[in-house]
DNA sequence: TGACAGACCACACATTTGTGTGGTATATAT
DNA sequence: ATATATACCACACAAATGTGTGGTCTGTCA
């Protein structure tokens, strides 16, 4: 008995096509697919897009033009790999533990309105793992929890990252690095950190 | 003299649902924008979409539906804020120090082909500010310079993130936590760490 | 020997979508 | 007073794009 693959070769290819077209801004029309994969006829598309379908990769909206999505399943991920076989030349996928969604593993659908990010100076949260030069991208809130990392505006109208702290039910700040002391002084919490990103 | 707005309340609604639209992931037909702002015509979004090119902030394909692009200008950006002035009560925008690009912020134009992520175990790199359930984003290459970090195959079939060291011409690997010994073993370095990110 | 799925093509047709010309009206600049 | 820009609308038309029907050929499953 053969394997039974998932997806054809060539379905696997219109998957992709439609994957770095949607990656790079525009998804194609059904006969941009057709030009791409050398099909001469436009019913050629669609089958494979039926095909698409009827395996939840993809939806698509009637009579709209490039209204082609990606469902969860097959949209742009980066594979979590594991324990990778040293016997194989290559990385082995097989071993895949899961995808990092491309898009939401960061921005995902927050309204950018909220968001805003600050660059990191100092190393008063180095302890945290929040290093010099990273991002942090923090979420606008009036206030938020004992113990989560948060932008405060401080009296001398600088903005710190820091992690928020009661003790006897008064907030305070505190670094997460010894040399820094905790700030007691007035402060306002101007959003919460949810994401920190580091580029090499 | 009064101030001349960069854009008219009008072109900036015009150039936000685009945005929305974009980051929704299909752009707009000139007549949904249309639809969307109470447009009657599909010339007056026309005309709306000539002066948003003219300002340099929309690109487009003749002849090609959805084809409009968001040019670095004015694509989607979460501000980089420096002071905040405490007089206001909400953020001072005017202070923004600088845009991070929201798409390319973390992936970019990379191919997805040749990246992978590898959400971190343990603790061997939290000197370098990398912490467990981080995820390291790793771009794939055999081979990397001193001191980068890597994503390292060893003998036992696992990958671990170190960095790379030489030391007297041959190669090793460093934790980043004086609790780990360097490791003088084998090994083949598959990638070379780009971006880390850690979600809250 | 069907039955059925994969892999295609040819075309006609319907819709959607972009283009272009020509208006109207208001406000500001010179 | 006359441009010039904003701010629209109405249409006609063309090009792009999606839909649908009806094939052919090949291989596999039962």
């Amino acid at each position: 008995m053969k394997e039974k693959p998932f997806l054809t070769p060539k379905q696997e290819q219109v998957l992709n096509f439609i994957r770095k077209r949607v990656g790079e801004r525009l998804p194609p029309t059904i006969r941009e697919i057709g030009e791409e994969l050398g099909f001469k006829s436009t019913g050629t598309v669609r089958d494979y897009l039926k095909a698409l379908m009827q395996k939840g990769l993809v939806k698509r909206m009637n009579n709209k033009s490039r209204a082609i999505e990606l469902t969860e399943r097959a949209s742009i991920k980066i594979p979590i790999i594991g324990t990778i076989n040293a016997g194989k030349p290559n990385l082995a996928y097989e071993e895949i533990q899961g995808y990092v969604d491309a898009d939401d593993l960061f921005l995902g659908r927050l309204g950018f309105d909220d968001v805003f990010a600050l660059r990191i100076k100092g190393d008063s949260m180095i302890d945290a793992g929040i290093l010099n030069g990273d991002i942090a991208v923090i979420k606008k809130r009036p206030n938020a929890d004992n113990n989560d990392i948060v932008a405060a505006l401080l009296d001398n109208n600088e903005v710190t990252l820091k992690r928020l702290s009661s003790k006897s039910g008064k907030f305070h700040l505190e670094a997460a690095n010894a040399n820094y002391a905790p700030i007691f002084e007035e402060f306002k919490v101007i959003g919460k950190l949810i994401t920190v990103i580091r580029k090499y």
